[in-house]
RNA sequence: GGAAGGGUGGCAGAGUGGCCGAAUGCGCUGGUCUUGAAAACCAGAGUGCCCGAGAGGGUACCGGGGGUUCGAAUCCCCCCCCUUCCGCCA
């Protein structure tokens, strides 16, 4: 949710900020009716003063004496008047409170200004591509990666992009899983399990309704949607709360399976595990003071990157143009590895500042210096996305036999040098 | 899924139609007293919105939503959640 102090206050800044993300929303309609609302609340307020000063005279009067009656026939014009006062007060604010979620946050003043992904900006990048081998081949191509992942099996048991993982593929994700987990918590992130399935005023807070309700899988009997990304539950375990200020930052860390439909995809971008309907992720969530939010955004990015250089994948690090980032992001990097098989850069994490916008949304506060509750501000970041690091390590870790050699890192953790 | 009992301020807990934003106790904050602490005593203390430069004032909130009534924490209806029992089940 947009601050309206400062929708009020400086309209074309969120004009211009809706428009440089490419989002629409009748900002015209929220001012007008902004106006409106102010109106009907005060009207409200001050019938209903009325009413109650009049009821607390009748109260003194003994029950069915003339003054009483006589009084209380008054009194039911007065309660008539409240009554439809109030009545245009819900049907304002319900309207009022509907357009307010469809307006995106402001991108931060850092976040460049452009259309799609050849506006956005490499800031870094570490390892070198050039290091694989020149007949490096798409994981999917690989005579292994058939013993590894079961396609067909995923398709006939639920349908495309539901692969099965199978032997020491599975072991892998184990594996990487485990080494993801430890190497948050050596971080500093506390390890939780939330539940895979939100109700809606969850998935409304941290803003994938109504935004994007399309990407979801969705339980109508229940009134559920499955998880996207961790960040939904993680994020929504604090909605409604008050944080006193030695509480944070409040960092996080969850592995969960995220489900995505990913309605319109085709061609190379769906191929083998670049892109499915169900995968494995570790994401980590952070809750901070406004003051500190673009310092640990850095931080939290670092905290990913860690992991990809431990991993020995080259990878790059884009700033994200206003047209990239999501509904709810201030500021974005992904983080994308090099599949030298495919040739192409993949993102394996996304690191995101939401500044206070998911934190309004969901009422999550902590007490400021004045005493006084204020919005926290939201971050987090993949640490990482399953199926893409695997397709890194096929693609870039084949040795001339033919066998995956694994991350140095990883091998106390499976136990061999390959993966066999 | 069925039955019964419940959901009130940080916690416990009173309140069954009007002066209840809500007793009381505990906890918390400040003060008095004390060399210091404890005890005792005094005072304060929720969140949102509206009006106001401010002081302050108003209004809403007793799980959520609707209804009855001049007036609802209190009565009625629907939903959610918790506890116990039964059923089912990893």
């Amino acid at each position: 949710m947009i601050d309206l102090k400062l929708l009020r206050e400086n309209p074309e800044l969120v004009r211009e900020a809706v428009r440089d993300k490419k989002f629409t929303c009748d900002l015209d309609a929220i001012f007008d009716l902004d106006v409106n609302r102010r109106d009907i609340f005060t009207r409200t307020q001050e019938a209903r003063s009325r009413q109650k000063a009049a009821n607390a005279e009748v109260a003194g009067l003994p029950k069915g004496s003339p003054e009483f009656l006589e009084k209380i026939k008054r009194m039911k014009e007065l309660s008539q008047e409240v009554k439809e006062l109030q009545k245009q007060q819900q049907e304002v604010d319900a309207e009022w409170n509907r357009l307010m979620l469809t307006v995106p946050n402001i991108p931060h003043e850092s976040v460049p200004v452009g259309k799609d992904e050849d506006d956005n900006q490499q800031v870094s990048a570490w390892g070198d591509p050039q290091t694989v081998s020149a007949d490096a081949q798409p994981h999917y191509d690989l005579p292994v990666f058939k013993k590894f992942v079961d396609l067909a099996g995923g398709v006939k048991v639920t349908g495309a992009g539901f692969p099965f993982i199978v032997g020491p593929m599975a072991r892998l994700v184990r594996t990487l899983l485990r080494f993801f987990l430890d190497e948050a918590a050596a971080a500093g992130y506390v390890e939780v399990m939330p539940p895979l399935l939100v109700n809606a005023a969850s998935a409304t807070a941290t803003g994938q309704l109504p935004d994007k309700e399309a990407q979801m899988y969705e339980v109508p009997q229940d009134g559920l949607y499955l998880i996207p990304t961790a960040e939904v539950p993680l994020t929504n375990l604090y909605r409604d709360t008050i944080f006193e200020t030695g509480e944070l930052p409040l960092r996080h860390v969850a592995y969960t399976p995220c489900f995505r439909r990913e309605a319109g995809s085709y061609g190379k971008d769906v191929r083998g595990l670049n892109r499915v309907h169900q995968f494995d992720k570790v994401e980590l969530v952070k809750w901070v003071l406004p003051e500190n939010s673009f310092d640990e955004l850095e931080s939290l990015r670092m905290d990913s990157e860690n992991i990809l250089q431990k991993l020995n994948l080259p990878y790059r690090v884009l700033l994200m143009c206003s047209g990239e980032i999501g509904f709810p992001h201030a500021k974005q990097y992904d983080l994308e590895v090099w599949a030298g098989g495919q040739k192409r850069w993949l993102e394996v994490s996304s690191c995101s500042n939401f500044t206070d916008f998911q934190a309004r949304r969901g009422n999550i506060r902590y007490r400021g210096q004045d005493g006084r509750p204020h919005p926290v501000h939201t971050l987090n970041a993949s640490a990482l996305a399953i199926p893409r690091t695997l397709a890194a390590i096929l693609e870039n870790n084949l040795e001339a036999d033919g066998r995956i050699r694994l991350p140095e890192v990883l091998i106390p953790y499976y136990g061999e040098k390959y993966l066999t």
